[in-house]
DNA sequence: TAATAACCGAGACGGTACGTCAAGTCTTCGG
DNA sequence: CCGAAGACTTGACGTACCGTCTCGGTTATTA
């Protein structure tokens, strides 16, 4: 899986498409974020910022959002976290993880950016769905090892847990317009291993 | 809201406005919201189906933004809940009315758009914030009384425990895109009185 | 005729376009056009250059050809000849006049434009076509009075001469490539004479 | 032009140019103009056509309208007179051999592609040139043989005499947006031999 | 009753960005 | 070296929407 990624393998023919074009255009736009703001990422501006063309962007995603959600994807990364035995530690791994992600600036504006995507209809939903599906799965395994564990009732109902755990975060952030800190991390992990457990 | 109509109207000089253009206006965002959604939502989408001037939107609200929030929050109601004697039935009450409101059609989206708004730096982020504010005061008002009569523990943090019952709702109608039902609130009414009972 | 244009008479609802706008834009245009040949007139610079914004321009014409064919309409005016009781002088009059509208500077490249445009299919060869017709109507007068006068052969095919007398002009500006001086001018009326006389 | 392919096949160090590439490119391009029209004829749309590269296209012709130049001339071809013994015979005869070079269809657009070009301002302007310089000196030639068999006055300019032979036909084509027809030629024929006969 | 002030619909305006298209160049592979 | 394929830059195109302004005209309150 890796190694079709990593060999890029059967090269079509005509010229390849140029890897700095890409990563340079995602690096443009995180920058216009943080610096200037979502209204600020303008095609043009990313373009000039890059030293890309436009329709070199255009080629690679089709459309504004789609390039803004990509570029978002690109910086918030994987979150697995291991089996460390205790439910309330692996909590506390996502949630701090999240925690760092969203403490980059300019992060609640590509958030709130990844968020409308997903309200259009017909808009390019997948991109946040797997966001969230990454978050929620993880969630959703720590949980099940709890129950494995006796940490968690069994008549827990996983999914609406691994919900109570993960939307306080960024429902804070861009609900409440505050950057959640680790005193609010240590709430939750208590609240919910309260709220899960025996 | 009402207020500020018939305040205008105790007195002025000129023509006075005439309601007939503010409730049409309204009604032409929301239909438009629930039809086409948020990008279809045109000023002059908006003002041909309202059959009113873009001067005489205008003259209500001082931008897009303000309209769609102003549109969202003359649909969503308040929410105010009395003294239940028992936090379970109160937070049942609070999330069942939130419940009722989300399922209307286009909510998401309208949400959405207050959440964007909210996002937008230097943006009437206070007409989101009013509506979160009057959601979250809600919840601590309710915990709050908990505390009093011992359901909950009284070093629970309040504005954390608020975030808590706030956010899954919003969070798996926006986030995991799927609109909630009664059997999640009673999951959530159950684990967060679990997570901050005693 | 003149009335309805000076009139302007019934004037539809909503703010009237502004004159300024449309002259503006068409001296932008030329200027461009002399100043730097046809390349240069870029939508955008001629907005820039009329202090004028792009959607004002397309509001008056459909497409930027529309846009150079009425520009070079609008500098190259009418042309009528009064009856002079003399085919020679009229033909001298027609000529000489298109003469120095062709002498001007940027006119060739003007004309080749609305020569281009006429060629299009399903373009607005109505313009050039007016312009066009515009000389060879008041060409086909002038033999029509010659013919009255007898000097003009009765049995010529009006619309054939007419073309003869209105080609040279524009095939040695446009083919030949070099401004047409009065002495060419000369030259054609003699021979036309001579063709069409008895 | 074979002579151009041929002396490049004498020698040359790597692979050889394919002929089928030259022809295809022409054809496709005529074939373009003449189904969809100048507006139609992109590199792109020729090389697809031909089924041939774009650079291929580039290494033989410099530019899209040297290509479009060379198309046309390649199916224009010569226009050589012999000497007829009478002026209105050779007249009729280089008139009526560009009359059936015309009546091809995509002729006036092609026409007016080259004249275009012509107009361009430091463009390839000799091409179009060279066209019509070979109509204007083969005009030139029967006059002076008219001349010399007295049947042209000695004082008739000769330039201005060839330009009214040679302007009628490609402004009733290209100006009146009129197929010229035979009865057009013999009209032409008929009026110049008056205008410059004795 | 007349003046005045604010309203109203209609629609043009400046501005900004969008997404697209074409020309001509460059890069990779294979013959 | 030629050729196909296709990515690249450049630069312009025509369109969409925002928020403002300008009309002609209407409807109230004030003088």
């Amino acid at each position: 899986m890796a190694g079709a990624e990593t060999q890029r393998a059967e090269r079509g023919p005509g010229r390849p498409r140029q890897e700095r074009v890409t990563d340079d255009t995602l690096d443009a736009v995180i920058e216009l974020v943080t610096e200037k703001g979502v209204k600020a990422v303008t095609m043009d501006a990313v373009a000039a910022r890059a030293g890309v063309s436009k329709p070199a962007i255009y080629r690679r995603w089709p459309s504004k959002q789609a390039l803004i959600i990509a570029a978002a994807e690109s910086r918030i990364g994987p979150l697995t976290v291991p089996d460390l035995g205790d439910i309330r530690a692996e909590l506390r791994e996502v949630l701090t993880a999240r925690l760092t992600a969203y403490r980059l600036p300019g992060t609640a504006r590509l958030l709130t950016e990844l968020m409308t995507a997903a309200a259009e209809a017909g808009g390019p939903q997948v991109a946040y769905g797997d966001y969230t599906e990454r978050i929620m799965s993880e969630t959703r395994r720590i949980l099940q090892r709890g129950i494995a564990r006796g940490e968690v009732r069994p008549e827990v109902d996983i999914r609406s847990a691994a919900t109570l755990v993960a939307a306080p975060l960024v429902y804070r952030l861009l609900a409440e317009r505050e950057l959640p800190n680790a005193r609010f991390v240590d709430d939750l992990v208590d609240m919910v291993v309260r709220a899960v457990g025996p």
